[in-house]
DNA sequence: CAAAAAAACCGACCAAAAGTCGAAAAAGTA
DNA sequence: TACTTTTTCGACTTTTGGTCGGTTTTTTTG
C-alpha cells in the first residue's frame, strides 16, 4: 500500500511537467507512460482517465499555493502587503509561466482556467478575511467585501495573465482597487512594483 | 460559384446549432456531416479543420452582435442608457445561453473564451467611444478611458455570465462602475434591472 | 453544342489517442 | 507454502479528425 502511492505520486509528476510544457491537450497518455516506463493499463489503474488526472495534477498546484498564501496571511505585515502577498503568490509561478508561456497558449485553455476557477476558490476567503482586517484597522471601509474582493481577483487573473498589459492597466487597476476598498488614494500603490517586476 | 457559398452557409448554420446545443467538443464532424446529409469530404472541401468551423460560427455570433451595439450606439438616447444597451446586446442571446446552459458547461469552455476574446475586441472600442462621450457631457470623469471599460467588460463577462451571482455582486458592480469612471453615485443605478432580468 | 476546365462531392482509408480487459507477475499474509 | 490482494502488462477496441484519388456536376469557352 505504500508503494502505489509512490507511483501515483511520480505520474502526477511527471504529467504536471507535461501539461506545464507542452500543454495538456498536446500531451497524450501514451506521452506520460512511455516517460513513465509503464504500461497503458497501469496508468489506468492509477487515474480513471486522463482528465482526472489534470484534475489532481492542478489540485497539487493550488495546494502549494494555497499554502503560500496561507502564510502570508498568518505573517506579521502590514494589511497592504499581506494583500498583494496573497495576490502575487497565487499567480502562476515562474516555471509555470516562463516556460513558453505555457498557460496562456490556446491549447491550455482548459488547464488555465480549471486552475483560475479552483485558485478563486480557495484564495478568496483568504482575501477576504485580510480585507476584514484592514477594515477593522480603519485602512479600508466597504460592504459586501467578498463580491469586491472577487472582482479584484478576476481581474487581476483576466488582465495580469495575459502578457500585453501596460502601465496604464496596473494604474487603472490601483485605481479601481482603492476605490473598490474605500481607501486613501496612494494605500495600495506599491502593486505598481510586484506586478511590473515579473514581466520585464 | 453560387451554390458553394451556399452550402457554406447551411453547413455554418448546423455547426452554430450543434455546437450551441450540445457543445464543441461534443459535436463530432460525423454529426455535422449526417445532419446535412454530405459526406466527409465535401466537408472538408469547405472548411480546412473542425476548429476553423468553429471559429467562422463564432464570427457569425459576433458579427450579429457588434452590429445590434452599433445600433445602440448611433441610436438617440442618453449615455448611461447607451452603455449598458451595448453591454446587453453583447451578452450571450435567449438561445445561446438558455439551451441547457450550453456556453458555461465546462465542456464549452474553449468556445466560450474564443467569443469572450473576439467580442471585447469588436466591441471594446464601441463602449470606450461611448464614455468618451459621457466625459463629454461632463457624467463621467476619468483618464485612461480604455483600460477602464475593459475592466469593466472583464468584469461583466466574468461575473454576470455564469448563473450564481447575487443582487449583491450588482451593487457592487454598479458601485465599482460608477466609480471606475467618476461617475456620480446613482448614475448607473438602472443596471440593476436590465442585469436582473435575464435571470429570472 | 461539344469539349475542356473548374467546382463540388464522394467515401474508403489513415493515424492518433483515450480507454478496456483478462491475464500474469509481485507483494503481502496466515 | 498456499492464499489473497495489489500492481502491472500490452494487445485490442472505439472514436474522431483528417486525407486523398477519383467521380460527378456545373461552368466556361472555342
Amino acid at each position: 500500500m505504500k508503494k502505489g502511492e509512490k507511483r501515483k505520486q511520480e505520474l502526477l509528476q511527471i504529467a504536471y511537467g507535461m501539461f506545464i510544457s507542452r500543454g495538456y491537450e498536446n500531451t497524450s497518455v501514451d506521452d506520460i507512460i512511455e516517460e513513465a516506463g509503464i504500461a497503458k493499463g497501469t496508468y489506468y489503474y492509477y487515474f480513471k482517465s486522463k482528465e482526472e488526472t489534470l484534475e489532481e495534477v492542478i489540485g497539487m498546484m493550488i495546494d502549494n499555493e494555497t499554502e503560500c498564501a496561507g502564510q502570508v496571511l498568518a505573517a506579521d505585515i502590514p494589511v497592504p502587503q499581506k494583500i498583494v502577498g496573497i495576490i502575487t503568490s497565487v499567480r502562476p509561478t515562474q516555471e509555470e509561466s516562463t516556460i513558453e508561456g505555457a498557460l496562456m497558449q490556446p491549447e491550455n485553455i482548459l488547464m488555465h482556467s480549471k486552475i483560475k476557477k479552483k485558485l478563486m476558490a480557495s484564495v478568496l476567503p483568504l482575501l477576504t478575511q485580510t480585507v476584514e482586517e484592514g477594515i477593522k484597522e480603519g485602512i479600508f471601509s466597504c460592504d459586501n467585501v467578498p463580491e469586491r474582493v472577487r472582482m479584484m481577483l478576476v481581474i487581476s487573473n483576466e488582465i495580469f495573465d495575459e502578457e500585453d498589459y501596460t502601465e496604464k492597466d496596473i494604474e487603472v487597476f490601483i485605481d479601481m482597487t482603492e476605490k473598490l476598498l474605500g481607501a486613501q488614494k496612494g494605500t495600495m500603490g506599491f502593486i505598481r512594483n510586484l506586478i511590473g517586476q515579473r514581466n520585464e
